[in-house]
RNA sequence: GCGCCUGUAGCUCAGUGGAUAGAGCAUCAGCCUCCGGAGCUGAGGGCCACAGGUUCAAAUCCUGUCAGGCGCACCA
């Protein structure tokens, strides 16, 4: 089942009808078309709708009704998955499917557990997940995390659904910011040994952390007995700072709760002869030019407006010629797709990429490009600039550090020491992922750091820790019936009878469905919305029926399932009574959507605490 | 000037060509003897920037206009 038992079920059933109308005659269908189910707006409308009659109006040149109920009457002969089936103008097909059929989907979760929401839809196809990749010339700040979140999510996410993903950190150390970063470097260091007359680059980096890391590349020298400022001093800089640099960025990485598989480095393209070697192939193939005492590369053949340089006058290779050099390599390592998140001020970047890869003999649908916007960091409303090369940063890991600890003054004091970096990563990480990548993000400290549902990330994670209550105290109430509470037990799902019982599976029978909508669109966002949505449901649910019945210890004696345990006056008014067994069946409906919530959770890399 | 992205409730934003366009915040009115109130219930709030077009059906696709953002390097 790649898309849940409850659509799976469905549509077969519905491809089904209209083979049987095709085979009587009723309908000629060439060919069967392709089938769609949309959830319908309106509750009352059904649970699942078919848009089909009015797509085949046209082939079979009839009116969308008529069709409709030729298809209706078919789909009439499988009263074992619809009760209800309705054709309203212009031609919808309304299902309601069997409450069975939903209780399909407790017991699918019971049994999948963790692996609830995985389908082959990849069919393990390889994908390369390129993302973050800053340059090594300062810390992380905030646009650097939205991209890691994003990347991070949609690797998950696509593994999720089927395909064999790697992730990848792509180094820019060979070009110019690096040098100018050692530049800066190296100028803070004579500053530092009072030398006279020092001159700071230009364009130099003058971010505070400069001045930091020359304090420890003297510190280093002194350590090992070098002498100072001497002829290589400069290469002794570079290769402290990158270190430090590469080495913090790393942590922060870490931090935020991200692992890549691989990471790669732009100078090992020119080390190993790639870059000469890439340009060599497209020049074999006339797809590189001389003009102007320069070298080009013919992008225009390709879908780009203008040919773009790769060596310039001075014959310095620029970064398009790595980068050429570097995506050939990801092709020749065989992925089947590459996706790379960028920034979206590279978006002009884009066409000569695709051209690269078209180059190479690749269409270029083999390259995606999400673009993540800017993130603008607020403070109560007042914009915080985040210039790198400016005077005051903010780095990410600042940020995680300042949210996390606020929030833990508030939270429930589980304060081991590494908890407000990861509760300050899961606020952030969520709130990146409430919007398109590619639409603006206004990431406000004081708002991320006040306990309201503006911090949508705590509204789910409750709804995950409350779940996790429930059934602690279930635990220690009721240690005879621990069996029985969990998939181990027999369950009688009919006794969840309520329409707010089925508002609450129809989400969990979606969910695999939306990760494969999400992991096609690229958008792992809408897996955000899907959970703040359950969540809701849950908390709902929570707050008008029971689960378990108030502490009343004489009450519990009963061993008779169908006696009721308590009759709570407001329940029993609204006819409800709690057995045993209804409270079984509810805290296993919780626990299937604390399943959900946790399986959704961790793909957005966000962690399901079970208490607060 | 050319290209890309974005214009949806007071604000921040969702919205796979389908039915009467949604959420959170903010505003207003309610809810703790109770399984965790970091919560719940309800109300008001819309010419989906504008104008054409395609379609049985458009917030969604196409064209144009206007507004905002970002690109347009022999920088990365």
């Amino acid at each position: 089942m790649s898309v849940g038992v409850v659509r799976e079920t469905v549509l077969s059933t519905l491809r089904a009808a209209l083979e049987e109308a095709r085979a009587t005659g009723d309908l000629r269908l060439p060919t069967l078309p392709t089938l769609v189910l949309d959830v319908p707006r309106k509750e009352t409308w059904g649970d699942l709708a078919t848009t089909v009659a009015m797509n085949l109006a046209a082939s079979e040149q009839r009116a969308p009704c008529e069709i409709a109920e030729i298809i209706a009457g078919r789909l009439r002969g499988h009263p074992d998955v619809l009760e209800r089936i309705e054709v309203v103008p212009p031609g919808f097909i309304n299902l309601t499917i069997k409450r069975d059929l939903w209780f399909r989907v407790l017991s699918e979760i019971e049994a999948q557990g963790e692996r609830y929401g995985c389908s082959d839809l990849g069919l393990g196809k390889r994908v390369l997940v390129e993302f973050v990749s800053a340059n090594p010339t300062g810390p992380l700040h905030m646009g650097h995390g939205r991209g890691a979140a994003v990347g991070g999510a949609l690797a998950k996410l696509l593994r999720h659904v089927g395909y064999d993903v790697s992730t990848e950190y792509y180094i820019n150390d060979a070009g110019r910011q690096v040098r100018l970063l050692t530049e800066s470097v190296a100028a803070r260091c004579r500053e530092l040994l009072n030398q006279p007359d020092v001159q700071f680059p230009e364009d130099g980096y003058r971010g505070a952390y400069v001045r930091e890391i020359a304090k420890k590349v003297i510190d280093k020298a002194k350590a090992e007995n070098l002498e100072l400022l001497l002829v290589q001093w400069e290469g002794f800089c570079k290769a402290v700072a990158y270190n430090i640099i590469l080495d913090e960025i790393r942590t922060d990485l870490k931090a935020f709760g991200l692992h890549f598989d691989n990471w790669f480095s732009e100078s090992s393209l020119f080390e190993s002869g790639a870059v000469t070697k890439s340009l060599d192939t497209l020049k074999a193939q006339g797809a590189l030019f001389e003009q102007d005492g320069a070298q080009w590369f013919r992008s225009t053949a390709f879908g780009d407006d203008k040919d773009r340089v790769v060596r310039k006058q001075d014959g310095e290779y620029t970064y398009l010629a790595s980068d050429i050099a570097y995506h050939r390599d990801k092709l020749a390592r065989g992925y089947d797709l590459l996706i790379n998140i960028w920034g979206a001020d590279h978006h002009g970047y884009i066409p000569r990429m695709e051209a690269a890869v078209q180059a190479f003999g690749h269409p270029k649908e083999r390259l995606k490009i999400v673009l993540v916007q800017i993130v603008n960091l607020m403070r109560g409303g007042q914009r915080v600039t985040m210039s790198k090369r400016g005077g005051e940063l903010i780095t990410l890991r600042e940020v995680l550090e300042e949210v996390g600890s606020a929030m833990q003054r508030w939270s429930y004091p589980i304060t081991r020491k590494e908890s407000a970096e990861r509760i300050g990563a899961d606020a952030a990480k969520f709130i990146f992922l409430t919007r398109r990548a590619d639409s603006h993000l206004d990431f406000d400290l004081a708002v991320a750091m006040q306990k309201s549902a503006e911090n949508p990330v705590y509204y789910v994670q409750y709804a995950h820790a409350r779940v996790a209550s429930l059934l602690r105290v279930a635990e220690v109430r009721f240690p005879e019936e621990q069996r029985r509470f969990s998939e181990a037990g027999e369950v009688d799902w009919t006794l969840l009878n309520l329409p707010d019982d089925l508002d609450l599976i129809r989400p969990l029978a979606e969910y695999p469905a939306l990760l494969e909508a999400s992991a096609q669109a690229l958008e792992p966002h809408r897996l955000t919305y899907y959970l703040q949505d359950l969540a809701a449901r849950l908390h709902a649910y929570y707050y008008k029926h029971r689960i378990l019945p108030p502490a009343l210890e004489h009450e519990l004696e009963s061993q008779d399932p169908l006696k009721p345990v308590v009759q709570d006056s407001e329940q029993v008014r609204k006819g409800e009574m709690l057995t045993l067994d209804l409270i079984a069946a509810r805290l296993r409906l919780f626990r299937c959507v604390k399943t959900v919530i946790r399986n959704g959770l961790d793909i957005l890399g966000v962690s399901a605490p079970e208490r607060m």
